[in-house]
DNA sequence: GGGAAATGCTAGCGGCGCTAGACTGAGGTG
DNA sequence: CACCTCAGTCTAGCGCCGCTAGCATTTCCC
């Protein structure tokens, strides 16, 4: 067999794989992921089931982890690209972390089904394990980083970083199942803003 | 028909309804909620599946929610007996907060499958809608009397608390997943603690 | 051209939520 | 007492689920 061939096969197969994985994020953004079923899938990219389990093994459940691992990246994407980190610039102090939990409340609403697959699974502590998503790691840094970069960072920016991300995930998650006063969103920006930008007392 | 075997009967339905609530929760806190089938909970209680459907038309939802609204009850009340809201009490200022965060982030360790049915389904804002469980808004007001009996009582005591409730949700859920870094839990509690006890800037 | 390997399909297993329809036994009626 | 009614319960089964065994076909290499 060619190289060439080789390689082509390889990609038709990688192609197939993204596919898949993005039909299952389109059919659970649009309807929740209860109706996305193997038999769906394999109708939405016209092959039979079985061909889903030759790309992933571990069935519904590693598809589902697959559209988590883009979340991870493309929300880490969004946080970093507000600039956070380079004191110098407005990713510092309130505005830098304003700008970053709004970055994340924002991904978490335009993507609830992407978002509610990040958080469903077992995938692992975000630091303290190696085979944690690299992404998911960079997003938390960029926690760590801003709050950092306060005028009073906290003493334990780490622990610190844990509350932040715990906080702003609590938000998004009850804003999103309607628990919280809809209308209100801004408000709890800048209440979250409030409450992390100043010292830790 | 006597009353007395009419109020018999009665009675006899309504521990059956329980057992059945009963018998969906032990199953989900011992195996998790994918364990909880309507064939299982009909062999937990006897009886054939038709049962569970003249009990909780809605079906297997159904049954979830009523384990949601026992959750509700218990963690209002975990809440309440911290003694929040009287200023003359241990439940005013640091010491207050300090105990109802506690209180409510042991609930959610102690009853994990209740607590995700707690936060699963769409039962409707805390506030902003009058069919909401009446012990959901008493959790939550319990929340904004605590910080209001802080030294510096946010302005917007309300926002304040929402807040407040996704940080302290958002910690409980990302702890329960194992995504945040196991032994810190008490860090976090004092990082919360500090955060929120504190005035507004 | 022929054998081997890769590829994809059909068919089906056990289990799911849920329901239609039959059975049974107790209570009221002549 | 015999009869009828009806509430309560069960059996059986529908359509769907995730997943897999085994066969047909195509593709590739010699």
């Amino acid at each position: 067999m060619t190289s060439s061939s080789a390689s082509h096969k390889a990609r038709r197969l990688a192609e197939r794989e993204a596919r898949i994985v993005a039909a299952a994020r389109a059919l659970a953004e649009e309807h929740g992921w209860e109706a996305v079923t193997t038999r769906r899938l394999a109708d939405a990219i016209g092959y039979s089931q079985p061909v889903l389990y030759s790309h992933f093994p571990g069935g519904m459940s590693e598809i589902v982890t697959a559209v988590a691992l883009v979340g991870f990246d493309e929300l880490a994407r969004a946080m970093s690209g507000t600039g956070v980190g380079d004191p110098s610039e407005s990713g510092a102090g309130a505005d830098g972390l304003r700008a970053i939990v709004t970055a994340y409340l924002g991904y978490a609403e335009r993507h609830p089904a992407t978002y509610e697959a990040m958080f469903r699974l077992p995938i692992g502590a975000p630091f303290a394990s190696e085979q944690t998503p690299r992404s998911m790691r960079v997003a938390f840094d960029a926690l760590v980083e801003v709050l950092r970069s306060q005028e009073r960072p906290p003493e334990d920016p780490a622990t610190a970083a844990e509350v932040l991300w715990g906080a702003v995930h609590g938000v998004a998650t009850l804003g999103s199942a309607a628990r919280l006063s809809p209308g209100n969103e801004d408000r709890r920006v800048e209440e979250l803003v409030r409450r992390y930008a100043g010292g830790s007392e």
